[in-house]
DNA sequence: CGAGTATCGAGAATCGATCTCGATCGAGGG
DNA sequence: CCCTCGATCGAGATCGATTCTCGATACTCG
């Protein structure tokens, strides 16, 4: 993560004020241990990562950092969920690899030209179904290289 | 659903035979409330489709259903998981559109030329990262109609 | 028919996620 | 600097989906 660490708290303090809310003691430390987590992480591992936490406060500052756009939730195929830091403040745009066996994931790029022949594809696919597509994210699956 | 009953029927016995595995009077029940489910289905959603079923047995044989390589697991945005029939079962190929805000999962199918453009990225994401992609299934994000 | 194994169903146990509630913290006003 | 009031905090209770336990049944095969 090659990230401005401070522009990025800046970018955080933005959102949450925009809404009313303070970057406060609690939310600091969160939003580090997003940023020192390779790639989307649960609850647990921020917990684990910095031991300081309760686990209720992340569950509600993450919440309310997904509720100002911090934040994103990710889903993945174990049964928990992972947040990471939003795009917007990343400037990092990706899509995600979940390995179907162990729920791990990864995050990757795609090509630029793949990129539009897809968003071109799911435009159309957006069109011809009842959802509106955005193609904030894409979600793959695959089997990572520690499983079988 | 448009899928000969009996055929798909003779695919999981079928498979559970291969797996030393029967079709029993608890298993059929679900295989059914799986065909009329419309796309992936909840436990709940099936135990509704059919009041006989006993909860602890339908996540007992969706479980064992999975094994054999008869259902998928899906999952969506809300916490719960879906099951759908296997596509080698069904012989309709098809990925998933997933509601962000309400949970809700939608199939679609990509046109070919889009199909094979996309797997052609995605065997060569799959090189450059620790990933095998088997793109057995693509999950996008989307809003569905009933959302805002 | 009898043995041995796969299943069944109901209820208990798990465990991640959410909610409750009294104690603190922080920005502004006086 | 003190006070007020809403935003936050943290620990523990609660919720709800999923999984496990276990005695009772249903099949298959000899």
């Amino acid at each position: 993560m090659s990230v401005d660490v401070d522009e990025l708290h800046d970018g955080v303090v933005r959102r949450l004020a925009g809404a009313g809310r303070r970057h406060t003691s609690g939310r600091r430390p969160v939003v580090a241990a997003l940023v020192s987590a390779d790639g989307p992480a649960t609850i647990s591992e921020l917990v684990d990562l910095d031991v300081q936490l309760a686990q209720s406060s992340v569950y509600r500052n993450l919440a309310v950092l997904e509720e100002v756009g911090a934040v994103t939730r990710v889903v993945a195929h174990d049964d928990r969920v992972r947040f990471e830091l939003a795009e917007a403040l990343t400037h990092h745009p990706h899509h995600h690899l979940i390995c179907g066996n162990c729920g791990v994931v990864g995050d990757f790029e795609l090509a630029a030209d793949a990129e539009s022949a897809l968003r071109g594809a799911l435009a159309r696919i957006g069109r011809s179904t009842r959802f509106r597509m955005d193609l904030r994210r894409l979600d793959l699956l695959g089997t990572c290289a520690a499983c079988p």
